[in-house]
DNA sequence: CATAAACCTGAACATCTGGTCAAAATTATC
DNA sequence: GATAATTTTGACCAGATGTTCAGGTTTATG
């Protein structure tokens, strides 16, 4: 997660690297998203940043090493959200719906994101398989008992936590993994704020019941 | 989407076609589905019928007509089960049960169907762009008529039928490609009949509500 | 069974692309 | 400002892989 990168790093990180650095990664997510990681060509990155392709080997020894790091950076922001929304202390639905619209909003202004995520799983996700057995399991396990504690209090109808956090996942991902459907589906030329917020209200219409007064 | 295939046709297909052209279907839906376009070695296909590249390179002029190929009888087959089920005169309830049913055991039963159109959705769809926008789309549009009609009688509560459509659809879709996350998180080598079942049940326990007798 | 169409396949080809390298340019540090 | 570490870059290489092709084999049809 820290530095996959070159040098002995026998000073402190140089200007051109600070510069290059982060340019190589944010061009190496939307290409990587988009194309996958056989489909995308070392050259088109480096064609996005403006500089030839053996800067970008010079910074990552490999296409797949660079891969990687478009990867690990991406899982680090991941997880952040979820942990402020959906905590014991906060209103369950108040919480459910913070976590809906931040999810959302990661898939509205981040889909290559998304998608390069997406990619990984659905080619096996052998890159990571540390992440996905123990820390987004750790923190899906972390929410599943939060979600049963407000089951035990009675805040919360009966559901299964660990199936209804993936379907709250896949749904809100599926505005970024599947936006052209959306595309088409909608007629639009790209999704508009409004239809972002469709989806979120569809969703709330549907977990509400989950949160009314029991007894 | 009836023949992108060779011969001119003054016979009726042959034997060894009748034979071969389903199983490079087949290892192609597998292949494709599971390293993307790019990803894919028409080795690897031949390899996995047991007939030389070549072979393959006779039947398909290359290896996106191929591609487009195994994306065509996918998606004849893939509208069936919709249309078998949510329908005007079936209890709704009823019809979405068996819908999610019907949809889930693809995602089980063939899961590399699944993960072939979201590898083509990720990538832009470019290849699936009449689909998405004429047979797709009609398809969801009659749905949600049916929708609408159930609101309007009191049948349904009140949610945006495209978005509901979406969200049952991916929803679905995910215990195919995301099956490797689903995998990891309920720490299974492989994922179990009891976990698509409850998989089943978390939707339906989402959905209940929206039919419940209204007044 | 003749014969034309369809099918099969090994070998060769062309291209694409990840990666190397050495030499030049730039930057950090004393 | 000297100098050593870092960065930049074009040219080149090697392997992988989609595609062609010619010649041989099998199959359908009369």
């Amino acid at each position: 997660m820290t530095d996959l990168c070159e040098p002995t790093r026998s000073r402190k990180p140089s200007a051109p690297r600070r510069a290059t650095l982060p340019q190589i990664l944010n061009a190496a997510e939307w290409t990587f998203g988009t194309r996958g990681l056989k489909g995308t060509r070392v050259e088109e990155i480096a064609g996005l940043c403006g500089i030839p392709k053996a800067n970008i080997l010079y910074y990552f020894h490999s296409k797949e090493a660079l891969y990687q790091a478009t990867l690990a950076r991406l899982l680090d922001i991941w997880l952040a959200d979820a942990d402020e929304w959906l905590s014991p202390e906060r209103d369950p639905m108040e919480g459910m719906e913070g976590y809906i619209r931040a999810k959302m909003a990661f898939s509205r202004t981040r889909p290559e994101g998304s998608r390069l995520f997406a990619q990984e799983l659905l080619s096996g996700g052998q890159m990571i398989q540390g992440f996905l057995k123990e820390t987004l399991r750790a923190h899906v396990e972390r929410h599943a008992e939060i979600f049963l504690a407000w089951q035990a209090k009675g805040l919360m109808r009966v559901i299964d936590p660990t199936h209804f956090m993936c379907l709250l996942w896949s749904g809100t991902q599926a505005y970024a993994d599947m936006q052209v459907q959306f595309e088409a589906l909608l007629d639009r030329e790209s999704l508009l704020d409004t239809d972002y917020e469709a989806g979120i209200e569809t969703f709330l219409t549907l977990i509400r019941p989950l949160f009314v007064q029991l007894g």
